[in-house]
DNA sequence: GTGGATTTGTAACAAATCGTACAGTAGACT
DNA sequence: AGTCTACTGTACGATTTGTTACAAATCCAC
């Protein structure tokens, strides 16, 4: 029940200063929610019993009792983004829903902040490696092949390359790592090399609680559902898709001219089918 | 500040019970926005100096610092949903839905029949090649490593060694080919090829006009939306995923067994980290 | 203008909460 | 096996917070 609801009933029955209180804590529910009496009632310009008296002739036992009542109306909101999506290891859920949901989320984690964090340092390093754990590969490839198309000096560095490939890294450069719940030994161990040569490091990885997150300068949660037997990467391609865009952006006319130059190459290669596609297929 | 943003930064700093505490306060942060020290820690199951230690390691005086800036967080999003709607995602706004209407679209078009009618072929195949165009690279890479997990014989067959590769091939096969819209004039020609040598082509494609429809024993349609500069893979990858899951279904015990001994593999070779995380950082 | 009723603020009280000191316990390394 | 470190829970003190009692001020009516 909102805080309206509770004042309207009895709205012809307050008090000047009452009213004032009303008008205070509809303006701004968080007052009741977070404040104390002490806090709305300067807030107001009254005193801690005005508070006091309010929340009796509302129905409840005190203060107390109003903002039991408004922080359970608003702990609805704030749990439902997070909550509704969980955890997948719980039960068989349906696969679409958490799927979708999941996907979702990522455009909820991603804002405009978040997104430009993860995507300056690479679009302003000199080099850029690419790890990924086991579940996380397309996205890993996602962003490898779509970062390729519009900067130079991408190199999505493979298992078993690793210790080669890395070797030339330096301060200049930036690191993407994903990894999730069970993280990769390889994965955790570069990651933290990298971060002790001076990379920056930009990790998409599944919450708080990774060793990535702790390492990284920029790192963004995603939820990973399950598809059958396995996790699905959904959720990191729609990331890394996503990071692509905002360093495209981000580097303008220079990425542009590097997707003008693939076109061409593209065009005189000879690469895709021209455009009309062939209508008599025979069976 | 979020509390995830508070809590990664020293994830690699936090006790067992102090990373409990991180996993309720994350799954729901009213805990610590409206719950006293005590509610918490009958929460988590454990005692109050545990709880007032956690807000330390993050850095704040103690639990009511730390219930400080969570709230100011949250204040932001209470004030009003109207006003949420209008700010956060500006650019994003017409690609979320369309990556979203996406990928639900995949669910819609892989029903129970197509799945099975796109399994089955991948079950029973004694080869499986996977062959992919250009943005489509992402679903193929899915496939390719769900498949390699619950069964042999898989290979994804890149641009460069398709004629190696391919040349074995025989009408026991089956080869799963992505490609979209600019269609790559490989991956047709290498699927014409296929055909001819009687292997059995599942098409993943943008619609029945594709070349590759005509091709193949079975395909779907997927709708491709764009992030940025680029097509999104992320449908391809979604339907790469129930393909996998359901030849998973399809195997049954031998896929099972081949997941088991992949599990074994890297137990044994400690691929995975241990789950308990390292309690003595240091800087 | 005075009496009464209502409203509002000051001050004291009681309850609950946070934070800390201390002790017990479990685990790691030698 | 022993010692030491580090983690966790119990008990207590100090502060904050909600609430109530009482007095001052205001408003209305006669």
């Amino acid at each position: 029940m909102s805080i309206e609801d509770l004042i309207a009933p009895v709205n012809d029955r307050l008090t000047p200063t009452e009213r004032r209180i009303a008008r205070a804590v509809t303006d701004d529910p968080s007052l009741v929610a977070f404040g104390t009496v002490t806090d709305l009632a300067e807030r107001v310009g009254t005193s801690p019993p005005s508070i006091v008296r309010f929340a009796s002739k509302l129905g409840f036992e005190g203060f107390r009792g109003l903002q039991h009542e408004i922080r359970n109306g608003l702990s609805e909101r704030l749990i439902r983004p997070s909550v509704r999506i969980r955890r997948p290891h719980g039960s068989m859920a349906p696969t679409r829903q958490s799927v979708t949901d999941a996907v979702d989320a990522v455009f909820e984690a991603l804002d405009e902040k978040r997104l430009t964090a993860l995507a300056t340092p690479i679009a302003e390093a000199r080099n850029v490696w690419i790890l990924s754990g086991e579940t996380s590969r397309a996205g890993a490839h996602a962003l490898s092949s779509g970062l390729s198309m519009i900067r130079p000096h991408v190199t999505l560095v493979e298992d078993h390359t690793t210790g080669r490939n890395l070797s030339g890294a330096d301060a200049t450069d930036t690191a993407v790592i994903f990894d999730f719940e069970r993280y990769r030994r390889s994965s955790i161990t570069a990651a933290r090399t990298l971060a002790d040569l001076g990379v920056a490091i930009v990790a998409i990885t599944d919450g708080p609680l990774s060793p990535l997150a702790s390492l990284a300068q920029t790192w963004c949660g995603l939820t990973i559902p399950a598809v059958g037997p396995f996790d699905s990467s959904a959720p990191t391609v729609v990331a890394a898709e996503m990071i692509v865009a905002r360093v495209a952006r981000e580097l303008g006319d220079s990425a542009r001219e590097r997707i003008d130059q693939l076109e061409a190459l593209w065009e005189a290669t000879g690469t895709f089918l021209t455009y009309r596609p062939r209508t008599n297929g025979h069976a």
